[in-house]
DNA sequence: AGTCTTTCGGAGGTCAGACCACCGCCAGTA
DNA sequence: TACTGGCGGTGGTCTGACCTCCGAAAGACT
């Protein structure tokens, strides 16, 4: 595949997103650069308002760029966020089951702990250990709980040192985000959750990467236990389709 | 969807997403379904067509829908596709190294080798045996060599039966093509790749799947080595930054 | 009859210019 | 000093005309 980018759209979208990409290679564009206002940026390359307009919004979709009425529009600065709408969007229509989410989550989270315990810094141990604390004082109300718990996963990730890795783990667990919310609810045994995450830490902070790994599989399992989202019995195949790369 | 999504895009854009989500998610929509000609959406929805062109961009964008000049726009059917493009322009905005983008490939791909030898039905043994065969019969041809190889990864992917994690594999393995097919032109043991991936499909197909990601990964270790891509000795940690979800 | 060519309608793509909505800042006021 | 109103800049939306592309029906040629 030659090309790259996606055939779906036109001409003087790409064309936008090549300028902006050219943009960003060559380093005139950082993170968190603002781009010059629309009406100026349409006038430098020759194209209406409105079409650099859907270029923008293309980026803005993506990620890459973040637009604020009245502002400006910048170069996203954060952590790289893959669309997180993208996910939900996907998932509603492919019907993704929430066993697949999970056991991607599984799989990529208890990675990211091995990794975490082979290459985390001193600040990446400060950071988890005031999350488990934070869980621990927060036993008592289930939405503060999730916070941290959702916390404490984004520093493993980032402690992981693979921006890539931590950017998928971001949108697919933030798609879990809702559901989270409610099943944390009724939740009986967030001390005993606490008490996973602790263990995970000091694995982590030990500098154990399988026993990191094992422990964070062990604590993913048991959520998807207790959210009732365990792989069912046997599925029929879905029918096998390897398409070519073309469109 | 009570949550963020982001806030970057603007009241009209998302309700045009918003209504295009529920449609999709009441079953109106299906993937391959055309929607209706913008001129009469816009009607429907009582926004002007400039407003619903930028809510269709925003989804056309993540993959969601299929724009076709001059003849419609379609819910995407194929498989599940996060932006393609959007992992390149995040990998120029954010630096990602190669060895990262190795590092995600071999977590993802040995994972769902395991799994494809737990899970994978007839159809998919056959599909690999065909993909090999093709490699050892295009031995000569680099190009076509790395078209069948990547194939038969994307059949390992099908055959783990989680879409999600195919998909990720996809965005990954996408953004590395040109790469690859540089390095490609001037390999010269594409047996050995070639007969290491026999291994592997011998492994899934034997429903073996430790062997299955062991293999998998040793593979892709030596095409990281071969493209010199490696991990360079330790590196400072970047800036801990953990944002809330609030924006 | 069969096939090539032309035409045309429908659908998306682009453009221009006016006007609205939002944010931040600064001057004026209490 | 602290509050408040207004202004300038920036993104957001609308209208409506025109362009380009694709696919199929209609017509012409063999």
């Amino acid at each position: 595949m030659p090309q790259s980018v996606d055939a779906s759209n036109s001409h003087r979208t790409m064309q936008v997103v090549n300028h902006v990409r050219s943009l960003i290679e060559n380093g005139t564009l950082q993170p968190g650069d603002k781009i010059p206002p629309e009406r100026e940026f349409a006038r430098t390359l020759k194209i209406s308002r409105a079409s650099l307009r859907t270029g923008i919004g293309y980026l803005a979709a993506m990620g890459v760029m973040k637009i604020r009425h009245g502002v400006g529009t910048f170069v996203a600065d954060g952590p790289p966020d893959f669309g997180k709408a993208s996910l939900s969007l996907m998932g509603a229509l492919h019907g993704f089951q929430s066993w697949q989410m999970f056991e991607a989550r599984i799989i990529l989270e208890s990675s990211l702990a091995a990794l975490a315990a082979e290459r985390g810094k001193e600040e990446h141990h400060t950071a988890m250990a005031e999350e488990v604390a934070e869980m621990f004082a927060t036993l008592g109300t289930p939405v503060d709980y999730l916070i941290h718990d959702v916390l404490f996963h984004r520093v493993i990730a980032q402690a992981s040192g693979n921006p890539i890795l931590a950017a998928v783990m971001e949108t697919v667990t933030s798609s879990m985000y809702d559901k989270r919310r409610k099943t944390v609810e009724r939740a009986t045994d967030l001390r005993e959750s606490a008490e996973m995450h602790r263990e995970i830490y000091r694995a982590i902070r030990a500098r154990k990467p399988a026993e990191a790994r094992q422990l964070m599989e062990k604590h993913l399992r048991m959520a998807q236990k207790a959210q009732g989202a365990e792989r069912p019995a046997d599925r029929k195949a879905a029918p096998i389709v390897v398409k070519s790369k073309r469109a």
